[in-house]
DNA sequence: CGCCATGGCATGAAAACCCATTGTAACCCG
DNA sequence: CGGGTTACAATGGGTTTTCATGCCATGGCG
C-alpha cells in the first residue's frame, strides 16, 4: 500500500466552549484528496493518551492491514484474541464526526475525555493519519522525542502562552 | 531506490521582509521533474542549525520505508512505540510550503527559527535533499569542508558583503 | 416558553496571488 | 568578436483570498 497524499505539519488551535475545533486546512486538505468525505474518523491513540484521526477511506484500509497481520501469525490462539481486541477497538471504539462549512468538528465528550483535550488541541500529522494531543500531556509525555516538544512550546509561544 | 534527478549546486539568496525566499531556479526544476508539485517540504537537518528541504514524493517514499521495516518487525511494542517516533518526526516536525509563480516560497517563522535563518539563505544541494543555510553559521560550523566554505564566502563577495 | 445544539455570518490576521522592476545571462546578428 | 536584444531569474510591493475563531440566528426538544 501506498497512500498519495500524507498528514504532515502541526498546528495548535483552541477548543471552545462548546467542544468545537477548527481541523486545520493543510489536514482539511488531505482528507478531502484522499476522497469526497468531509468528515473524520476519531480513535484513542492506541499508546498515548491522545486521540488519532483519519478519513473514512483510511478505515478501510486499515482493517486490510490487521488481517494481513493476522495471517502472518497463522493459528496462534493468544494472535486470534490480539485480532479480535485490535478489530473491536479500531472500529467499535471510533467516532466519525463531519467539519461545517468553515472547518470544524465537535469533539464528542467520551473522546474529549480519552484524549485529555481540554482548551487546546495540538494537530500533529503522522503521515497516514493525524494526532490531537493535549499540548500539556504532550509535553509531559517521556516517549515523545525532544524536538517534537519544541514545536510544542513553540506553537504555544506563537499564541503568546 | 536511485532517484533520477538529483539536487546539486549552490545559491545565495535574500529573505525579505515577509520571510520570504526565492528557491533557486535549478533546484525547481530537480521538484518538477520528480513529481508533479510545486512544492517543498522543510525540516530541521538532524545534526545540524539549518534546514533540510525535498519534494513532496521523497517525503512518500521516505514513509514506505519506514512502514516496510515496521512489517518486518512484527507486533513488537517496543518496535511500535520506535515506530510512532519515527513518523511523528519525518511528518509531524516538518512543514510542506507551496511556492509561488515567481518561485518563491515563505519560510515559516518556526522553521526559520530551527534554521538559524536570518535575512539571507544558502542554498546546497547534496543530491536526495538539498539544505538551507544561514551563511553565518555555515561559515562558523567546524564540521563544514573548508572548501565548502570558500564556496560560501565567494556567493557573498558576489554580493558585496 | 426557555434552553441547548447546530449552522451560518463577521472579523482580524496571515498567507497566497499578481504585477512591476532590475539585474544578469543567454542568444543572435552583423 | 562585439553590441544589442531578448528571456528569465530574483526581489519589492500591493491586493485579494483564506483561515481561525468569536458571535449571532435558527430550530428542535424538553
Amino acid at each position: 500500500m501506498a497512500l498519495e497524499h500524507l498528514f504532515q505539519g502541526s498546528a495548535l488551535n483552541a477548543v471552545d466552549a462548546k467542544g468545537r475545533v477548527s481541523v486545520p486546512a493543510f489536514l482539511r486538505q488531505v482528507i478531502e484528496r484522499r476522497g469526497e468525505a468531509r468528515n473524520i474518523v476519531l480513535a484513542k491513540h492506541d499508546h498515548f493518551t491522545a486521540l488519532s484521526a483519519y478519513d473514512p477511506a483510511y478505515a478501510a484500509l486499515k482493517h486490510s492491514k490487521l488481517e494481513r497481520l493476522l495471517e502472518k501469525q497463522e493459528t496462534d490462539p493468544a494472535a486470534e484474541l490480539e485480532y479480535a481486541r485490535r478489530t473491536m477497538m479500531a472500529f467499535g471504539a471510533t467516532e466519525e464526526v463531519p467539519y461545517d462549512s468553515s472547518g470544524r468538528v465537535i469533539i464528542p465528550p467520551m473522546m474529549r475525555r480519552k484524549g485529555g483535550i481540554e482548551d487546546l488541541a495540538l494537530f500533529i500529522g503522522v503521515g497516514e493519519t493525524f494526532q490531537l494531543w493535549n499540548p500539556k500531556l504532550f509535553l509531559a509525555d517521556p516517549n515523545i522525542p525532544d524536538d517534537m516538544k519544541d514545536i510544542a512550546r513553540f506553537r504555544l509561544e506563537e499564541r503568546g502562552l
